[in-house]
DNA sequence: CAATTGGCATACGAGACGTATGTGAATAGG
DNA sequence: CCTATTCACATACGTCTCGTATGCCAATTG
């Protein structure tokens, strides 16, 4: 059989990911150093770079794991709103709740766009937009948004408005008060994109 | 005559933050050799140090001094505007175009925050946003825009959906197209803080 | 004019990274 | 069943970059 040989490779790539993440997550990917979190997997940096070419590489393979759990979340909590209005705030809101994970915010937010650029155009890290896109589409056919939008620059557009309201509230004193205050400015913003009466 | 002494002194400062303004600005910071940008200033890592204390602190000082520059022309440019809601559109769009520069995306976006965290907290690099607090407060109190928003909390967000409308620009393939399209859903959103009449 | 300060350079050591090479086990073919 | 080959991963080495400790020279001060 040639099960083991596969398994075992996988089992690899993933402590390897996992490791990685958590020490991009703490003390940050440029403080990480590759001999260390290899070595608290019990690996070297030559399985790293066999398997990822390097450390961007690595990083690439963290993201593109955060992004595949946050999608899976937000369409799973979002998908019980009563209307597609609902459902699409849903999804933000979420969206920023998770944004309060440090180490969402550190690898997402801060390092990531730093080590590999632009995170719109991240390979395999659009999850999340792609879906608040669709949705978007689908409010201006059904007339609840104003029509002459471009759908996907507008979500964008709120993902940075999301990950600043997260950020706000993960560094505050006082979280749950800020955080009241940041997701009423943000729900403010979204009622811009309604059609009015 | 004790003039000279200042005046190399500061001229050996401003050539430090000038030559690592400009590797951070295009090459990116970790990128970015102390031995090579202090040399390309006629001086060495030596200096840096001395007046600095590392990397991190020659960092700071170049935002400090973008971050002065950017103050300078937002106001310059949008307290031209006939009405206090067009001064504060106007100077959310003229900090759209700002961010278009290279420079400033790499430096204030990008690495900025991976190198020395939230934006929000750094310290002398917030006059925008100070100035698009105090626009938001005081057209609360003329009741133009709805009561209830923390203006602090606002404007921050508002910063996020900028940086993203000009990334979405400086990335696109048609500038001017998505210009366009950046613009109006920034406004849109915008809109969602006006009080209903 | 002598003493001292301080701006800046040089020298040295410590990590961290990338590459080239080695090794042993699993697989495939006869 | 045996051998050859592949391939996952480790080891070794050179290079680069950073931080600190030290030294020097010019400008200031009394």
């Amino acid at each position: 059989m040639h099960r083991p040989r596969k398994e075992m490779i996988a089992e690899t790539r993933a402590k390897l990911i996992a490791a990685a993440r958590h020490a991009f997550g703490t003390i940050g990917y440029a403080e990480a150093s590759m001999d260390d979190f290899t070595a608290s997997a019990g690996l070297t940096r030559g399985a790293l770079y066999h398997h990822f070419g390097d450390k961007k590489g690595l990083m690439q393979a963290v993201i593109a794991e955060i992004d595949g759990e946050m999608a899976l979340r937000v369409n799973e909590v979002a998908s019980k709103a009563p209307t597609r209005w609902q459902h699409f705030v849903d999804e933000c809101t979420t969206y920023i709740e998770m944004a309060l994970e440090p180490e969402i915010q550190r690898i997402m937010f801060r390092d990531g766009p730093a080590v590999l650029g632009d995170p719109a155009q991240w390979p395999n890290a659009n999850a999340c937009t792609a879906s608040m896109t669709e949705h978007l589409t689908k409010l201006q056919e059904e007339g609840v948004v104003v029509p002459e939008l471009d759908p996907e620059t507008t979500s964008r557009l709120i993902n940075g408005a999301s990950s600043q309201a997260a950020q706000r509230i993960a560094n505050s004193k006082d979280p749950e008060a800020t955080s009241k205050k940041a997701i009423a400015a943000f729900k403010q913003l979204l009622e811009g994109l309604r059609k009015k009466p």
